[in-house]
DNA sequence: ATTTGTGCAAATCGTTTGCATCTGA
DNA sequence: TCAGATGCAAACGATTTGCACAAAT
C-alpha cells in the first residue's frame, strides 16, 4: 500500500479523491500499521492543520472499511477501533488505557472449533488478548 | 447454581436479595445458560409480569458481574452482553441479528501465542467467531 | 451540469448518574 | 431505624443523520 499515491488507493477503491480523504487516507496509510478511533484520527488530523470534521471521519472510516482499506476490530466497549492492518491477525487490548497492538506473530491459531450450526459459515474469527499490567 | 434458590444466590454473593434482584436472577439462572442484553431482559421481567427499571437492570448486571454471577462478552458493536455462564468459553456470534452462542466444545484452543509485552500479563483470551449465512 | 461529498447541528442509541423515595434486615 | 436499593428523568458519550452548501467529474 505505501507503493501508490493516496490519491490512486482511493481511486483504486472506487471513492472519489477529495481532499478529506486524502489527508486521512495519508495519516492512516502513510506510516505503517495504525489503530485509530474516530475520534483519535480527526484530532490527529486537526493537530496536522487539515479541516475536516468528525461526521465526515467517521464517514470516511466507514467507507473504507466498506472499500476493504481498513478492518473493524471488535473490542467489547464503546468506541469502535478500525485497523489498517486487513489481513488476518490478531490482538492485544491494554483495558486500562485502551491501546490496542497486533500481535507480533503469524503462528497464532485457534484450534478444536467445531462445526458452525446448519446454515452457517464463518466468516472471520476474532482473537482479543486481554492484558493487564503486571 | 440450579440447586440453590435465587435468595441464596444472591445472600452469597453479598447482594441483599431485593425483589427485583430476585426477580432478574430467576429469569437469568433458572433457564440453563443464557446471553442477554440490558434491553432483552428488561423487556422480558415487564413481560413476566415484573415492575423493574432499565436502570435498575443495568445496575443490577453489572453487580452480578462484579460478584461473578455473570461475564461480560466482547463482541465489538454498541450494546454490552453477559453470559450466565462464567466459565471459560467462547462465542459464535451471528451479526445479522445480534445472536450470540456459545461455542459447544471444550476444546477450542488458541495456540501460538508470544510472551506478552513487558510488564503485562494476559487477563483473558476472547475468541468471537463471527458467522454469516450460508 | 450532475453527482457525490462535506459540515454543522440536531437526533439517536446505549448506558450512566443524581437525587428523592422506598424497602429489607 | 437506616444503610442500601430503586425509579425516574436528565446527563452522557459515541455515533448517525438531515439538509443546505461545496467540490469533483
Amino acid at each position: 500500500m505505501a507503493d501508490v499515491t493516496p490519491g490512486e488507493l482511493l481511486r483504486q477503491a472506487g471513492l472519489r479523491p477529495t481532499r478529506q480523504r486524502v489527508s486521512l487516507a495519508r495519516l492512516l496509510f502513510e506510516h505503517g500499521d495504525r489503530h485509530v478511533t474516530a475520534e483519535m484520527l480527526h484530532e490527529e488530523a486537526v493537530k496536522a492543520g487539515q479541516r475536516v470534521s468528525l461526521a465526515t471521519v467517521y464517514n470516511t472510516l466507514h467507507q473504507f472499511k466498506s472499500a476493504g482499506l481498513l478492518r473493524e476490530i471488535a473490542i467489547g466497549g464503546q468506541r469502535a477501533y478500525f485497523d489498517t492492518n486487513t489481513s488476518n491477525h490478531n490482538h492485544y487490548f491494554v483495558e486500562a488505557d485502551g491501546r490496542l497492538m497486533d500481535i507480533p506473530s503469524e503462528a497464532v491459531r485457534v484450534d478444536g472449533l467445531p462445526e458452525p450450526p446448519d446454515n452457517f459459515k464463518i466468516s472471520h474469527i476474532d482473537v482479543v488478548v486481554r492484558l493487564v499490567a503486571k
